[in-house]
DNA sequence: GATTATAGTGGACTATAGTCCACTTGTCAA
DNA sequence: TTGACAAGTGGACTATAGTCCACTATAATC
């Protein structure tokens, strides 16, 4: 990773990690930090002052707040006029009134901008995971648990639709493997292993299963070209979705 | 979709369509279409002479068939020398020794001259399904039919990693929904629907299954990019891959 | 074999992504 | 305060995808 780049951020805090304990653990129940913004930000919100600082030590200079505000803003209302495929990133550059080489230093492509705009809601999501689904979460099993993980799942592609899609074709333009090493998929993909390890303990669950493998093959039928595709396109319901994804946890064998 | 555009080939013939029946049936073991170039081509191949007409009857010009092949040939040999990635479609024209309107005419984007390159493996595949995967297919179950179809989904996966690749990156590029509405992948679905079907009557599967849902679900965990994200960096081996998904197919749930 | 409609051709052209780097600004510490 | 230097800036520039259209070749028809 190079000096000037904008790094992706990796400190995530998930669910039962390095040493997974009970998900209803009050000790787990951690603030989650910002994963798609260029550089580390504090918990609170993409808005708020910046403190953590950079590596020698130096907080993030007040011009170069600004102008992330101002980038966000601008692409916030552009794509809002025009969509979001329709808007190009030296539109952006322009509407923001910074050049190119600052856009891109904080968003190397319009993937990671698009992320960015969905950070508000990501925590939200993250929180309401973290903090085991509020009362709903306690009263639940492990494996009810595990549902409302997924339910959730979906409402967070349902009312982020847009800005998935395009978040995932500019990941996907860098490479379609790399997709799956990004901080954003790995914490589902971790909060995936955590619960299904839970339900197994709870006797829910099958012992023996390869969580690391079935934690992917789970989240897999969510991926957001397919889901978008079948709600999309084939007109599936979200009751549909749900209910075939439950058959899918069953097994489908007799 | 224009005139003069390259067209999505749709005549695919497809496992037990309209009228599913058994999959032993001899009457299923149609020849497969060419899915993958831009214009209607024989059973045969790419290479082969092309006899199907246009819309009014008139042959495909000859000069236009010579140039398909040395487009092919050029592209084929610069992605050995380079690799798929640093390919750009002007090297290929050059190489190839056409315009590049010649080369759009064709082939509208790289993902579809990947999938054009894989054609040979794909209809050899495509072949093998439809004959019910000759000997061993005919003495196993229709439960283990649908076995055999995914680890040939796997090897096919395996040996054309790259083309593989390339195209569903391309193809996401212009929409990551319209990659599930490809004649390719609505092959696979439509194939594995039946399976399940199949699999279902013979009472090997649970019955009332939401069968349209799952096909696209049990793929989904095939998916190119995560797919070859677990091979390659995460080091899965095909066997762990085809274990875990049998452990999907019975099901998580205790 | 001449005619004609039209598929096919090629390269100039446009649009966009993304890089590069000389220059400016802000922060720190002396 | 000020000097040093890292961080930040902006726009010219390059690379590539993809379009467009005047022109050419050829298959079908007369």
């Amino acid at each position: 990773m190079s000096e000037d780049k904008p790094e992706e951020q990796s400190n995530i805090i998930y669910l039962g990690k390095p040493e997974p304990v009970g998900f209803n653990s009050k000790t787990r129940f951690l603030p989650v930090i910002n994963n798609t913004v260029a550089r580390p930000l504090p918990v609170t919100s993409t808005q708020g002052p910046v403190k953590p600082a950079t590596r020698r030590g130096r907080d993030e200079r007040c011009d170069a707040v600004q102008n992330r505000q101002k980038v966000l803003q601008a692409a916030r209302q552009l794509f809002a006029e025009r969509g979001i495929q329709a808007v190009t990133m030296s539109d952006i550059a322009e509407a923001a009134e910074v050049g190119k080489g600052t856009l891109y230093r904080r968003f190397a492509h319009k993937g990671l901008l698009c992320q960015a705009l969905m950070d508000h809601n990501t925590q939200a999501f993250q929180t309401e995971v973290l903090s085991g689904f509020g009362e709903a979460g306690r009263q639940a099993t492990p494996l009810g648990r595990l549902q409302l993980f997924l339910k959730r799942l979906m409402a967070f592609t349902e009312e982020n639709a847009g800005l998935l899609r395009a978040a995932f074709e500019a990941n996907i333009d860098k490479g379609s493997t790399e997709f799956y090493s990004q901080a954003s998929y790995d914490w589902l993909r971790m909060t995936m292993a955590v619960l299904i390890k839970e339900a197994i303990a709870s006797g829910e669950c099958r012992p023996n299963l390869d969580i690391d493998y079935l934690a992917d093959a789970l989240l897999a039928p969510f991926q957001v070209g397919l889901y978008l595709h079948q709600r999309e396109v084939r007109g599936f319901s979200t009751e549909r979705i749900q209910a075939g994804f439950e058959q899918l946890m069953r097994g489908i064998l007799l």
